[in-house]
DNA sequence: ATGGTGATTGTTTAT
DNA sequence: ATAAACAATCACCAT
């Protein structure tokens, strides 16, 4: 019903959607060489720096279903000690399940990524105050970890761990 | 002994 | 918006 063309950037989706089928960009390795290089930085572009603090990305859905994918995997296969075996059966899956099989390791991983936020801004605060390199730093913004509050007895969901709910959604349509 | 690597896909982040 | 990197895991090989 509502199919018209409202976007220009139809043509682009596709670039957009894959710009890169290389699964192997150089090495996704988790890590890094340990040169003067720091781990974001392609050209001399001095900006990143890594952070003591810095909180770890939250696991994305597929990461999710891996952990789960993983004890079944073992189950299935003791024995398997290369763990990119684990990986290439578990993406293999992850492509067969349906939207929404995968809805209930989105749920998770949404929330991931909501605590994630949060710590992203505490630790957001945290580099502004120390992350100062441009030109003067003499005056400064004292503003410090003090009051980083502005929320904080607010909500206190800490009953996040077994609950089976938030399965309302039914929709036979497809 | 230590740590980097390999492989998956999704998100996250920086430019 | 795009491109690149990183998130876990585990045994093994190289230094």
């Amino acid at each position: 019903m509502k199919n018209a063309k409202g976007k220009g950037t139809l043509k682009n989706i596709k670039e957009t959607l894959k710009p890169v089928d290389d699964r192997k960009v150089g090495k996704r390795k988790a890590s890094y060489k340990p040169d003067k290089s720091s781990a974001r930085k392609p050209e001399k572009e001095k900006k990143a720096k890594k952070d003591p603090n810095k909180p770890k990305r939250p696991p994305s859905a597929f990461f999710v279903f891996l952990e789960e994918f993983r004890k079944t995997f073992k189950a299935d296969n003791p024995g398997v000690k290369a763990v990119s075996a684990v990986a290439k059966a578990g993406g293999e899956k992850w492509k067969s399940l349906t939207a929404a099989e995968k809805a209930p390791y989105e749920a998770k991983a949404a929330k991931r990524k909501a605590e994630y936020e949060k710590l992203m801004n505490a630790y957001n605060k945290k580099q502004q105050s120390s992350a100062d390199d441009e030109s003067d730093k003499s005056k400064s913004e004292v503003n410090d970890e003090d009051d980083e509050a502005s929320g904080e007895e607010d909500h206190h969901d800490d009953d996040d761990d077994d609950e089976d709910d938030e399965e309302d959604d039914d929709e036979d349509d497809e």
